[in-house]
DNA sequence: CTGAAAGCGCTAACAG
DNA sequence: CTGTTAGCGCTTTCAG
């Protein structure tokens, strides 16, 4: 006995049929007035939708999607939402899903190796048409292991086997140009902060790899002592890093941080020791987040365009997602970037 | 004729029933297997494991919540990614549904009222068995008037009729705790930067109230001139009102800001300005994002307890998913907050 | 312990 | 133009 029912405002939900039911047509005809398949009179449709109304009816996405085959939500997965980067990324991934009508479901792997592949085994249902994911703690090994059941978009870290799509800036360069640029305004004592050697992720590696090329081009030697290694890339492991650089034998005149919250960290250190930025110590990140515009001085950096790795990404996925030929060879489409340049590495009286 | 099938590594998605076909069993049996819902011999069991294995399944889950008249999924619908605030709480939040096995979907407002609306009024096919919305463009009146037919829980604004559950923390106090540290370290002159008299939202207006209600006890009388409206909650319109106040007829020696972003933006032209802070100018937001334990000087600023909000939340989420009882009365929780001091209120020679 | 079968809500092929 | 109907893949009641 479910006497729950006379309570007339606690309404389950109506289904389709309820609707036709109450229009007096078939549950077909319902369908093709909610979906505009197929021509309806204008009568039927009006008494149609005065059901729907009345009802409240909505579609259950699950039973359509059952049907179709495909939910019309894609995966996001990333190391962390409130990292401002991926903060941003994400933002604009759901935007450009908007406009694709998906919807949009982020899953946060916190660096978890085992989340990662579980999320690239699809495992945890067929709920995602796709997946975009920026592996973290998976490198190119497991990239290749992992049959994928579902389309994949990996940001940043390429597959080898070509197993996947990858959206990504060109790391090598753009490590190369920012040490450049430190370079080119006298700086020789160049620290690098951000190696992750502990991570099978090739990101901080290639970063290091341009790093090195711009000194040896300069005909600076690479010193070891000035490469800090960091375990997370959050402000505090940039302050930690700039202070044991500090307090090393050999204090540095300029920092190429990996990333702007290293960047923002190793800034608060610089501050806490008195040091002037960018007249003592020059700084420079990585990401273009936007505390690097408003931080004092505002921060140098290399700035990938977000927007467009948001788009290519989803492009890919629906060229996937729509075609099921899986003959089409995996992209690697590199996304343009540039070096923005701020006051700290510019002095500029007005800035400090 | 389905050619494609010839390829062998293109398997589609295998079935239950495939499952079952292979392992010589029935559909029943390997449900069980995989929900261990009833006893399955052992010999039976490692079969049917075997078999999910070999054909690589995964159950669908938009059959099985077609069943089961729930998702799993819940909505999460905040203005802004990319606010370090709302990506604070998002990562959270998309933690603590971990822990109850829920996934969770973002939905991004803009600020739009519409985007808000449609999300209440469960637009878009019942995908989410909750939603969590952090309403902005929308106020007290529009949260009354539509009917939810499904379970939400309001972060900040107030539902009038109790509709909704709401989770927040008591806005006008903490805005008079922040102002009223103002006033402790001898600040007359304390202007306040956020309002938005455009919206029907009434966090700001709290905010402001609290920080009325500490001047007044203070007999220090409001002035309109420094009470600043802000059309979005960034760095930049913080930078912008500071600016217009430090031209105005009369600057002021503190502010407080109703966020910490907007409080980054305040510090940002404050710099730029060559004034001092905290000597010369007095800084407080509302947030505790990351960013601001990292600025420089330190933000002092209103600290929510984040955590226990997304904890909170779910738990009346769950509470109302799981018990059908529509009786249950809407909860409104306060949340405790807590005034964080640091160097842009308090001066240290170490901070600056 | 396992099999057969109904049905969740929807779409689309087939009739009329 | 509209009605009937067969599943999509899964869970679950009822038999065996």
């Amino acid at each position: 006995m479910t006497w729950g029912r006379a309570c007339h405002d606690v309404r389950v939900s109506s289904s389709l049929k309820d609707v036709a039911a109450r229009a007096g047509v078939s549950a077909r005809t319902v369908s093709n007035v909610v979906n505009g398949s197929a021509r309806v009179s204008e009568q039927t449709r009006v008494r149609v939708q005065e059901a729907i109304d009345e009802l409240g009816y909505r579609p259950n996405l699950a039973a359509r999607s059952l049907r179709a085959g495909r939910t019309g939500i894609i995966g996001l997965a990333i190391p962390e939402l409130h990292s401002p980067y991926f903060a941003e990324l994400a933002g604009l991934i759901v935007d450009e899903a908007h406009r694709r009508s998906w919807t949009v479901i982020i899953d946060q792997t916190r660096g978890d190796a085992e989340a990662e592949r579980r999320l690239l085994t699809g495992d945890g249902g067929r709920v995602m048409d796709g997946l975009v994911i920026s592996p973290w703690a998976l490198g190119a090994p497991d990239l290749t292991a992992t049959a994928r059941p579902l389309p994949v978009v990996l940001l940043g870290e390429r597959s080898p086997q070509g197993m996947a799509d990858r959206v990504a800036v060109d790391n090598v360069a753009a490590a190369e140009e920012a040490t450049a640029h430190l370079l080119s305004s006298g700086r020789r004592r160049i620290a690098a902060i951000g190696l992750q050697p502990h991570l099978e992720n090739g990101t901080a590696r290639q970063r290091a790899e341009g790093y090195r090329r711009a000194l040896r081009s300069a005909g600076v030697t690479p010193r070891a002592g000035w490469e800090r290694s960091v375990t997370a890339l959050h402000r505090e492991d940039g302050a930690r890093a700039m202070a044991e650089l500090l307090d090393g034998d050999a204090a540095p005149d300029a920092v190429f941080a990996f990333s702007d919250e290293l960047a923002l960290g190793a800034l608060h250190t610089a501050h806490a020791r008195g040091l002037r930025v960018p007249e003592d110590l020059a700084v420079v990140g990585f990401d273009d987040i936007e505390d690097g515009r408003f931080s004092h001085p505002p921060l140098t950096t290399v700035s990938p365009d977000k927007r467009q790795i948001a788009a290519r990404a989803l492009q890919c996925l629906a060229d996937r997602i729509y075609s099921p030929r899986n003959e089409v060879p995996a992209a690697d489409l590199t996304i343009p970037h540039r070096l923005v340049v701020r006051g700290s590495t510019v002095g500029d009286a007005a800035t400090r």
